[in-house]
DNA sequence: GGAATTATGTCAGTACTATTGACGTAATTT
DNA sequence: AAATTACGTCAATAGTACTGACATAATTCC
């Protein structure tokens, strides 16, 4: 069981490198960073028995207050069964209500209550202090670049979902490319 | 059931805004860009049945070869039962081969096979394209740049480990901090 | 040398997130 | 009136993770 079996292959001994010019770093960074990066609000979420798709939909529902299921199930992209119990929890806990369309009564604006808004709040809180302290520390002053970095990142087609993202309240905005 | 219960909160039409100084804007690119980024690997991964999980055991035994399965765990953060399906899966199908530990003869050192070496590359190819193609899309010259703020965005207590990864065997390397 | 510790593997049970497929209801559109 | 759309729900399944417990072999400590 500890040696390989005669016909298995034999153990490559030599780190992979950047064969064919593989960002290997890169890579590796995004998937440490990412894990971090979400595990500040897992723990908050773990108070309330949530998960992360319950920090998704809260988020969403924050950003664009009055999205109906359909469009949120499009953004997330996720299917209406993994939504379901998720979006449930969150209506019996009051964090999120469902209004009916005005316009087509079939859809459901989903809206968050107070409660909602303030736990969306908490989880982005360390979020935000996270990304502002890597700033500091990579010493990007240029917050921009980083940010158009991530957008590249994303599929094309997708980047428009991402500019549905309505005018700030505050003053803040960064175009509308 | 379409109406907010009486005792539940009123909906809050505003979208959530930048308040107390928080970044939605890059906390809303990072989810975007780091799932894109992962489904690349995913349509692969699926063609052998394997998951994400597979992916990254299979990228790190690649990366630092002769690692150990207590390093492993400690590198994913993760369980050893939760490791020991998906390692199974990998030494069954030939991906990876265990070596019994010169020193000590309890551990169990992880490599790869020339199958395992070859299904890494495949998985890092569309990760590293997507990497390279946002880097010039976004206008970012500065790879340094990208690769610091991610770093900064990990624990510090974990970049030891990133730290870690061996000299490439191509010239490239950027210093040993 | 004997005891404690360490590295690994495995078993049982559970949780969360996700999937596909099917079906029902109400509302809108054609 | 018929077809389509939006939503909700039921059943079954999969992948990844968890905790806790236990076994074995090898090493280290006293």
């Amino acid at each position: 069981m500890t040696d390989p079996s005669p016909a298995a292959g034999k153990p490559i001994r030599t780190a992979i490198a950047d064969e064919d010019g593989i960002d290997f770093a890169i890579i590796e960074l995004f998937f440490f960073a990412y894990r971090d990066f979400t595990s500040d609000p897992d723990q908050i979420l773990a108070e309330y028995g949530f998960g992360r798709a319950h920090h998704r939909v809260l988020h969403f529902v924050n950003r664009r207050p009055g999205l109906t299921v359909a469009e949120l199930l499009d953004v997330l992209k996720i299917t209406k069964q993994s939504l379901a119990r998720v979006l449930k929890q969150l209506i019996d806990t009051d964090h999120i209500v469902q209004v009916q369309g005005p316009r087509d009564r079939r859809q459901r604006e989903l809206y968050p209550t107070a409660k909602g808004r303030a736990l969306a709040l908490a989880l982005a809180r360390p979020q935000s202090r996270r990304i502002r302290a890597a700033l500091e520390d990579s010493g990007a002053t240029e917050r921009v670049t980083i940010e158009r970095f991530l957008e590249a990142m994303v599929n094309p087609e997708l980047r428009a979902q991402i500019d549905i993202v309505p005018a700030q309240t505050s003053g803040k905005n960064h175009g509308d490319h």
